[in-house]
DNA sequence: AGCCAGGACTGAG
DNA sequence: CTCAGTCATGGC
């Protein structure tokens, strides 16, 4: 049994991302930097009742309106430059799926990491929830659960953390995509924030476990 | 009352 | 290049 299979059996299909288009993957993508899920989702509420989750749309909204509208989403003038940034770049792109469709991954993902406010994960998640292209996502529960079963050190940076992964995965978008999300499910509702605490984590004994998806 | 959440930028050393 | 400080709302 590898974790993969037995996270999946636990969790089920976590059918991410959840959004709409692949705009909004991106807008939530920023949104979410350090915050729960939920207060995105009151900030994407805001968005999507004002009809401004196009990125022709967002683009035009004054800032002071954008801000008012992505508060519950924290960090608000911070998100709210660092989103019109990655608006203009989409903009600029003229719809990145199709038009970035033909280059490399590695250019496309230099590209978004240009981007204020564009960091490895936000990229990564861009890259594989909205363009469809396989860069595992890494954050701070998947380098948890990494490190407390010994699989890299507690000092690894994101692009070790990557590299662990991606090496030893096929580079499959649909895996890639079930398998973070897992991983996400995994550090909210069990054992591995920050402070642990829980001593009947039924995949308390993954150490035992390979992160490869196939048994052998 | 703290602590935490699907991070990234900035300035100092 | 490393790293503490910063940003901010809402749930528990």
């Amino acid at each position: 049994m590898t974790i993969y299979r037995r996270l999946l059996h636990r969790f089920g299909r976590r059918h991410w991302w959840p959004a709409k288009t692949p705009f909004e993957v991106a807008v939530g993508a920023m949104l979410t930097q350090n915050t729960a899920w939920a207060n995105v989702e009151r900030a994407m509420a805001n968005l999507s009742r004002a009809r401004v989750l196009t990125p022709r749309r967002l683009l035009d909204v004054p800032p002071r309106r954008l801000v008012r509208w992505i508060r519950p989403a924290g960090y608000f003038n911070l998100k709210g430059r660092r989103l019109r940034a990655l608006v203009a770049w989409w903009v600029r792109r003229q719809n990145p799926v199709t038009a970035t469709r033909q280059h490399a991954l590695a250019a496309v993902r230099q590209e978004l990491l240009s981007v204020h406010g564009v960091g490895p994960e936000t990229a990564d998640s861009i890259l594989l929830y909205a363009l469809g292209r396989p860069s595992f996502v890494v954050d701070a529960y998947t380098k948890r659960i990494l490190a407390r079963h010994g699989w890299v050190s507690w000092q690894a940076r994101y692009d070790e953390l990557q590299q662990v992964l991606m090496r030893r995965l096929p580079r499959n978008v649909a895996l890639y995509n079930e398998y973070h999300a897992l991983l996400v499910e995994l550090g909210k509702t069990l054992c591995l924030k920050r402070r642990p605490k829980c001593h009947e984590c039924p995949l308390r004994d993954l150490g035992a476990l390979r992160l490869e998806p196939e048994a052998g």
